[in-house]
DNA sequence: GTGGTCTAGACCACT
DNA sequence: GTGGTCTAGACCACA
């Protein structure tokens, strides 16, 4: 766990999403949480790559994933704020990505001898442990 | 979709997915599924490659996998056969790829604005429709 | 014989084993005996391929093998490195793996004119040297 | 398992080896352990095509192998004969295929979790099995 | 720089 | 005809 200024990302080498990726992925929930609230500065390109030892390269390359999903705005000479909240995604397009999302996850999943509910057990266990969260069942 | 024999495939360019990757899941499905029983031929390499129009060591790569996990196996200069069903991997390792995907899995879908039920019934739904059900056991 | 770094490997055009096969072997037996230890990085597959003067697309495959069998993890633009040893392969896939190896074995050598003795201590210096010992315990 | 005139010949589909390798394997076999005397004719390459329901092509193919060995001889006009033994291999080509065969075994066998003493009695229980013959550590 | 994927075309062993 | 191996050269994503 490495903590920079405000921001709190989690590098795992052993993680299948490329370095990158854990970053985006750590920062949008951050900012999700409301942890990284709007107007918040992100650290510089440099320190963060310094902090997390990586290349800066790979850190830009969150960067700028970030700024192109509309979650953060530069302000030239200043560096990196979190924006607006914006409905970036329209429902429609939510729906897109969870379902090639379950897509994925099932046919990498199919294979393995498990019980539906193991599985489904599995799941809302790692989505509570990451968002903090409601019920199985029970949220209308 | 490509209809060669037995066997239907969709390749798609749009997918995140390699193209071998896709082959490879979509016979998976179908030998999971039961529409290619055991001892069933698959097309021929240089077969599937022209239906497909893509190269033959990519078809060639497929089946290799295949092999590797198991569910294929190759008897000199006659093809490939569907192979008797077994597990091939530890009770450990199952677990370890289970708990990789599921990972994968949230942290694609985790910055997505859906309640965990309706993400737990999505997947719950492509699991039964792919293994034809076993219960959840809970969660209704 | 060929040294990269801390490999070695050798390839023997003469030898029944294709090369990828060859490389898979000769690199298995140097994490098995530890001279590869967990962590270490594989050469690249583009330095290898020039050592060994042989096709890049072959070391790929042959490292595509030691990732498939879990004995090598890639770290995406870092390169190949020695994972965590675990059992990859169910109780029932290594008995069914190590009586198709005796079979084979068998059927190559009952015709020669060696007593079933003078075979079986043949067996077990190999595995010993490999191994470090364990003690047959019987057979002497 | 196939029995035509003298030759019992048994055709695994899942066996690793090829067809005419598993043929003449098993003629061999019947050669040393002399239940096909010096003399005796083979079946015709058609007949035991037929018996097998294997190709023609593949039958003459191992009859050209135990040609090639010197284990038979071919009449003109009148077919294949068990010839006279002579020792075909010297005693150092002999240790020679030994140790090669010991050497792809071990390959195979070495990621495998075995124990060497149960490695050893397999083979041991294979080779007893397809020889019908002595102990242990017992024969000198 | 790293590995991963794909194409094109060749050769081999086996049936 | 079948799959399996190898070469040569290209392109991609990631660090």
């Amino acid at each position: 766990m490495t903590d920079i200024g405000n921001v709190t990302v989690q590098i795992v080498t052993g993680d299948a999403r490329p370095i990158f990726k854990q970053i985006v992925d750590g920062i949008r929930m951050e900012i999700a949480t409301g942890s990284l609230p709007v107007g918040t500065k992100l650290p510089s390109v440099r320190g963060l790559a310094m902090q997390l030892m990586i290349n800066a390269n790979t850190v830009a390359k969150a960067y700028g994933e970030l700024t192109a999903q509309g979650l953060v705005e530069s302000r030239q000479g200043l560096g990196l704020f979190v924006s607006e909240p914006r409905q970036l995604l329209s429902e429609e397009e939510q729906k897109k990505r969870l379902s090639t999302a379950v897509d994925a996850f099932v046919n990498e999943v199919a294979y393995l001898e498990f019980e539906t509910g193991d599985v489904l057990r599995e799941i809302e266990g790692a989505l509570i442990k990451l968002k903090g969260a409601s019920g199985t069942g029970d949220n209308e």
